[in-house]
DNA sequence: GTAGGGTTAG
C-alpha cells in the first residue's frame, strides 16, 4: 500500500488540477494511470479510493470551488458524507478560497458535528472576516453543549478584538477562564491583542506580565498594541528587552517594530532596526520591505524609500504602492505623490482604497483645484464612488483646495453620511471662516440622528474662533459634556484662540489655569498668537516660557515671540530673539507661494527673479504699488522688517512672494478670473492689507490658502476679519 | 488533524 502515499506527489505534479483532471481521478483512471504498477490486486485499488488520505491529498489541492463540489459529490457516492474528518477538511477547504456559504451548508448538513467541525467553521468565519457569525456560532456551540478548547478561543477573541466588544470581551475572557484555558499560551495572546485593540493596554499588560511561557507572538502583539495606542516609545522598550532574551524576532514581529519607529519618526532606531534585518537575513521578505519604505518615506529619506520600492519584486503589491504614495505625501512630497497614482494608473495596476486616499490626501496638500477636479473625476468613474472612507477624502481635499462649494456638492451627493463625513464638511467651513454654515450644518447633522463626536467640535470650536463667534463657541464647548464627549487639548486651545482673539486674554489664561488635564503646546500656543494680536508682552512671555520647555526646537514659537516683541516695537528683543534662534541651531522656514494658472503649478520665492516673465511680473507689481498709494495704503513698514516669520526684507514691501503670485496671476488671466493661491507660512500683515485693497481695485476674487486657513479676499475686505 | 502576532489609512 506504500504507493498510496506517493498519491499527493502525484497529483501536485499537476500544478494547477483543473475540474476535470479531479473529475479524472476520481473515475479511477488517473489511479490506474499513474499508478498501475504499484497496484497489485483489484482490492488494493477499491481500498486506496475510500482511504481518508486520497481525499485529504485531493481536498488540498483543490484551487477551485467546483473540486470541492466534485469531491464532495463522490463522498456520498461512496458512502463517506458522515466521515467527520473528511468534512471538516471540505469545510475547511471551501473557507481557504472563500467560499464560507458552501462551508456552512456542509456543516448545517452534518448530523452531529464535533468539536473539531465547530472549530473549523468558526476559524472559517474569522479566515473571511465575518466576525459576527463568529460570535453567533460560538454562543450556539455552547448552547448545544460543547466546551470551546484552545483552538475556538483564539478566533473567537480575534473576532471581539475586530468587533470592538468590551462587554462581550469580558465574558469571553470569564468563559476563559472557566474552561480552563487562563494560561494557555495562545489563548493568552489573544488576550493581549483584543485588550490592546479595545485601548485598555494597562489590561494587556497585565495578561503580558503574567504569561509565563513568552512566544514570539507574546511579544509582538504587546510591542505592537503600544505602538497602536500611542505609546511607541514604551512598545521599543518592549523590545530592547525582547532582545535580551533567547526569543529571536521574526518578520512579522519586525513589520510591527518598525511601525513605531515609524509612528514617532526615529531614523536613528529604525536604521539600527534595519540592520537587524539584515542580520537576521529577512530583507528580502516582501511585506517587511514594505514597513522599510514607509519608514524610510516617513522619515523623509525619500529617495532611500524610492529605492526599496524600484528594487520591488513584484509590481503589482499595491501595499508597496500605498506605502511610498503616502509615505511622499504625508513628508511634503505630494506633487512626487501624485505623479507615481498616475504611474501607477498608467501601468493598469489596481488602486485599492487606502491609494486613492493617500492620492487624495497628496491633492489636498498641492492645492491645485485642477488636481482636485481630476480626482474627483477618478473617484466618479471608479468603483470607489460610493465609499465613504473615500468621499470623506474628497471633501476635506476640496476645502483645502479652496472650494468648499465644491466640497459641499460632494458632501450633498453622498447616500449615507457618517460622522466623520459630517465633521469633514464642518472643519471645510471653519477653515474658511464660515462658521454660521458650520453651525447649521451641526444642528443638520443632529437632526439627522448622527451624535457629534470629538472632531466635530474641534471644527465647530476652529470655525467659531476664525470667525470671532465668542459666545457661540463658548456655548458648544460646554455643549461637548452633553455628548459625553472628553476635551483634549485641541478643544481647549481652540477656546483660548477664541477668548484671546476677541480680546479677552485674562479670561484665556484663567481658563488655562483651571483646565483639567496638562496644557500643551496648542493651549499655550494660542495664548502666545492671542497675545501677539493685544500685544501683551508679559503673558505672551510666560507662554513663550511654557513653549520653550515643552517643544523646545519649533522654530515657530520663536518666531511668535519675535512678532510679539516687533508688533510691541521692542525692537531690542527682536533682536535678542534672533540671538536665541542662532544658539539653538534653528532656522526659519523660507517663504514661497504657489499659483496654478491653466492647471500648471507656479512657485515664487520672495523677491523671485527666476520666472520666465519676471520682468512683465515686476512691472505689474509696480502699477498696482502705484494705485495703492493712491488710495491711500500705507505700508506696515517697521512690524514687516523685524517680522521673522517673513521672507528676508527686501528693499521693496511688494515683493512678498504671495504679491508676486498676485501680480503673475493678474497678468495671465482674463478679468474677473478667481485668482487661488497657497502659501507655506502665515500671511503677513503688510501683504493681507495689501490684497485686500487690490481684490477692490481689480475687482477680483483671490483666495489665498496660508499655513493656518484661507483667507477670501474680495471687494477691499478678507473673510477672516483681518482675524489670523 | 485544526490556531495566535504585522504593514498602507477618513
Amino acid at each position: 500500500m506504500a504507493w498510496i502515499f506517493s498519491l499527493p506527489s502525484l497529483i501536485t505534479k499537476h500544478k494547477k488540477i483543473t475540474p476535470f483532471e479531479i473529475h479524472t481521478c476520481l473515475n479511477l483512471k488517473f489511479i490506474k494511470h499513474f499508478c498501475f504498477s504499484s497496484v497489485q490486486h483489484p482490492h488494493e485499488l477499491d481500498h486506496c479510493i475510500k482511504s481518508n488520505s486520497f481525499y485529504e491529498s485531493l481536498i488540498d489541492n483543490s484551487t477551485h470551488i467546483t473540486h470541492l463540489y466534485q469531491i464532495h459529490d463522490k463522498l456520498i457516492v461512496s458512502g463517506l458524507q458522515h466521515n467527520r474528518f473528511l468534512i471538516t477538511k471540505l469545510v475547511n477547504g471551501c473557507s481557504n478560497i472563500g467560499h464560507i456559504f458552501y462551508a456552512r451548508k456542509l456543516f448545517d448538513e452534518f448530523p452531529d458535528p464535533d468539536l473539531f467541525m465547530w472549530n473549523a467553521i468558526i476559524r472559517s468565519y474569522s479566515r473571511n472576516n465575518m466576525y459576527m457569525d463568529v460570535i453567533e456560532m460560538y454562543r450556539w456551540m455552547r448552547l448545544v453543549g460543547l466546551h470551546p478548547d484552545k483552538f475556538t478561543f483564539p478566533c473567537v477573541l480575534k473576532a471581539c478584538s475586530e468587533l470592538l466588544d468590551f462587554g462581550l470581551s469580558c465574558l469571553v475572557h470569564a468563559h476563559i477562564i472557566v474552561y480552563g484555558f487562563g494560561s494557555h499560551v495562545f489563548v493568552q495572546n489573544g488576550l493581549v491583542v483584543l485588550y490592546a485593540k479595545c485601548g485598555c493596554i494597562d489590561m494587556a499588560r497585565v495578561v503580558f506580565d503574567r504569561l509565563y511561557d513568552r512566544t514570539i507572538v507574546s511579544w509582538t502583539a504587546i510591542i505592537s498594541g503600544y505602538a497602536q495606542n500611542g505609546e511607541a516609545l514604551e512598545a521599543l522598550r518592549l523590545f530592547n528587552q525582547m532582545r535580551n532574551t533567547d526569543v529571536k524576532p521574526d518578520w512579522i514581529s519586525l513589520v510591527s517594530i518598525m511601525k513605531a519607529y515609524t509612528d514617532v519618526d526615529d531614523l536613528e532606531q529604525g536604521k539600527c532596526l534595519h540592520g537587524c534585518v539584515i542580520k537576521t537575513g529577512l530583507e528580502d521578505e516582501p511585506d517587511l520591505l514594505i514597513s522599510l519604505t514607509a519608514f524610510y518615506a516617513k522619515c523623509g529619506l525619500v529617495t532611500v524609500a524610492r529605492s526599496f520600492f524600484d528594487q520591488m519584486k513584484t509590481p503589482n503589491n499595491v501595499m508597496m504602492w500605498n506605502a511610498m504614495i503616502s509615505g511622499y505625501a504625508k513628508n511634503g512630497h505630494a506633487e512626487e505623490a501624485v505623479d507615481l497614482f498616475r504611474s501607477m494608473i498608467s501601468r493598469n495596476i489596481q488602486p485599492d482604497s487606502i491609494t486613492v486616499r493617500s492620492a487624495i490626501l497628496a491633492s489636498a496638500q498641492v492645492g491645485s483645484l485642477k488636481l482636485a477636479q481630476w480626482m474627483d473625476d477618478f473617484v466618479r468613474k471608479s468603483k470607489y464612488r460610493g465609499d465613504i472612507f473615500v468621499i470623506t477624502t474628497l471633501i476635506d481635499m476640496y476645502a483645502k483646495c479652496g472650494s468648499v462649494e465644491s466640497a459641499r456638492g460632494v458632501f450633498d451627493r453622498a447616500s449615507v453620511k457618517d460622522v466623520v463625513m459630517w465633521s469633514a464638511m464642518i472643519m471645510g467651513y471653519g477653515l474658511h471662516g464660515q462658521a454660521w454654515e458650520a453651525i447649521y450644518l451641526y444642528h443638520a447633522m443632529k437632526q439627522e440622528g448622527v451624535c457629534p463626536n470629538d472632531v466635530t467640535f474641534i471644527g465647530l470650536l476652529t470655525a467659531c474662533s476664525h470667525s470671532g463667534l465668542v459666545k457661540q463657541g463658548w456655548e458648544l464647548f460646554h455643549c461637548m459634556r452633553d455628548f459625553g464627549i472628553k476635551s483634549r487639548n485641541e478643544h481647549y486651545s481652540c477656546v483660548v484662540d477664541l477668548l484671546g482673539r476677541a480680546g479677552y486674554l485674562d479670561q484665556a489664561f484663567v481658563f488655562i489655569l483651571k483646565m483639567p488635564i496638562e496644557p500643551g503646546v496648542s493651549v499655550w500656543g494660542a495664548l502666545l498668537s492671542a497675545c501677539k494680536i493685544s500685544r501683551s508682552v508679559t503673558l505672551g512671555e510666560y507662554a513663550a516660557q511654557k513653549l520653550f520647555s515643552l517643544d523646545p526646537y519649533n522654530t515657530g514659537h520663536y518666531v511668535q515671540l519675535s512678532n510679539l516683541y516687533a508688533s510691541s516695537r521692542m525692537w531690542d528683543r527682536v533682536a535678542y530673539v534672533r540671538v536665541l534662534m542662532k544658539e539653538k541651531g534653528l532656522i526659519k522656514y523660507l517663504g514661497y507661494s504657489v499659483i496654478e494658472i491653466n492647471g500648471k503649478l507656479h512657485t515664487f520665492h520672495a523677491g523671485d527673479m527666476s520666472h520666465p516673465r519676471a520682468k512683465e511680473i515686476f512691472d505689474e507689481l509696480q502699477r498696482q504699488e502705484r494705485r495703492l498709494k493712491e488710495v491711500g495704503f500705507v505700508p506696515h513698514t517697521e512690524s514687516v522688517l523685524h517680522d521673522l516669520n517673513y521672507e528676508e526684507k527686501e528693499e521693496n514691501l511688494c515683493i512678498h512672494s504671495e504679491r508676486i503670485a498676485v501680480a503673475y496671476g493678474l497678468i495671465t488671466t482674463a478679468p474677473g478670473t478667481t485668482l487661488r493661491i497657497t502659501k507655506n507660512l502665515r500671511a503677513c500683515v503688510n501683504c493681507h492689507s495689501a490684497i485686500k485693497l487690490i481684490s477692490k481695485l481689480v475687482e477680483r476674487e483671490i483666495i489665498v490658502r496660508d499655513a493656518n486657513r484661507f483667507h477670501h479676499f474680495k471687494d477691499g475686505l478678507c473673510s477672516c476679519g483681518d482675524y489670523w
